[in-house]
DNA sequence: TCACAAAACTAACGATTGTTAGTTTTGTAT
DNA sequence: ATACAAAACTAACAATCGTTAGTTTTGTGA
């Protein structure tokens, strides 16, 4: 069996939603954009806010699954931070609509699935600080701010799909390296 | 004269924005939060939109006068860009709700406003790779690619916030300077 | 061809939205 | 005390929202 109706209705929100907002967006304009009416989409997923949660689900558990592999791999702390980087563009590649929705519209899930969403974030936060950390340690990464290194890295990687956007055409194994360089080394010459 | 009944109405739409977003916070929902009723507040500013063009447009020109300010002044090119670090990180302190705002709701403008801020948010961008050009060919900065440096130093910047309503305490100077290391020099030792 | 499930449809609901018109209250300067 | 503007109010509008119920069409396997 290939592609469902129902992956369809959500790979079509997920562009809308990164278009013009949870909010902005009516069951009627998704409807549209799928050439069927509104109350046809409830055949499919039980709600609006269902559809926010497939999309972001789908993505954040691709995040913790990649980094729990990359964490058990045996590689050098700075390959390891590279795998991650790589992974994050990777992703940006194949998937920047859901990415976008994961990070702007977050806030409209239901309560039940907000505070599981928000676990999995502060989890995979989490993992990406003691790798952090276990860098510092090994004096393969400067004494910095844990919270700001952390910070810096993951504002750029989450945000990468709003560049990514503008830029499309692109080598990755270049941006791969750039990236590398710019996060890791900095640009100062 | 102290602030205008029409700012406090705008700083509490900022506050309501940036915690709901632009679309799930209704009129009434901001008069109830200023104590008042909805139809109030159109006796202070015409629309809804307009309250976020106010919003965003007392940021972003803010951000316009400053880096003019930064590039007319003679200083090493390096100095410029932790200038600029700098004022972005007092711009978070000072008007972080203003910047919520700014980064995910303008979407939300009308055409006009969306237009002019688009504008103003290109031109700054350009000013930010000219100076980075600068520097490169200065030799103070790596000859990376320029639009991944610009990119990855602005979504730190722009989301500085995210972080900042998270560690709120703080001391603003170990934090400038933490920032400059991990955007100039990098996080590798 | 028949049966059945998948997937579309029409029609409508109650709630909420931004906004307007017209009116009343509040505060202030003369 | 009077006048006037600022700022609140009530009431209502037309539009749009997510969603439901019930019905019809479409596609598939026996």
């Amino acid at each position: 069996m290939s592609i469902t109706r129902k992956q369809e209705i959500i790979n079509t929100a997920a562009l809308l939603f990164k278009e013009k907002g949870f909010n902005a967006v009516s069951m009627r304009d998704l409807a549209q954009e799928m050439g069927i009416k509104a109350a046809s989409i409830y055949n499919h997923l039980p709600s609006k806010q269902s559809i926010l949660g497939a999309i972001i689900f789908e993505v954040s558990v691709e995040f913790t699954t990649h980094i729990n592999a990359v964490i058990d791999d045996s590689l050098p702390i700075l390959q390891k931070l590279e795998a991650i980087i790589t992974m994050h563009i990777d992703l940006t590649l194949k998937k920047s609509e859901f990415l976008a929705c994961m990070n702007n519209d977050w806030v409209h899930l239901n309560d039940v699935d907000k505070k599981q969403y928000i676990k999995m974030r502060n989890a995979y936060e989490e993992k990406f600080r003691s790798l952090l950390l276990q860098g510092i340690q090994e004096k393969a990464l400067k004494p910095i701010d844990l919270e700001i290194m952390l910070f810096s890295i993951l504002s750029t990687l989450r945000t990468f799909y709003l560049w990514y956007a503008k830029h499309q055409m692109l080598d990755f194994e270049k941006v791969k390296g750039d990236l590398c360089t710019t996060l890791l080394t900095g640009i100062r010459s």
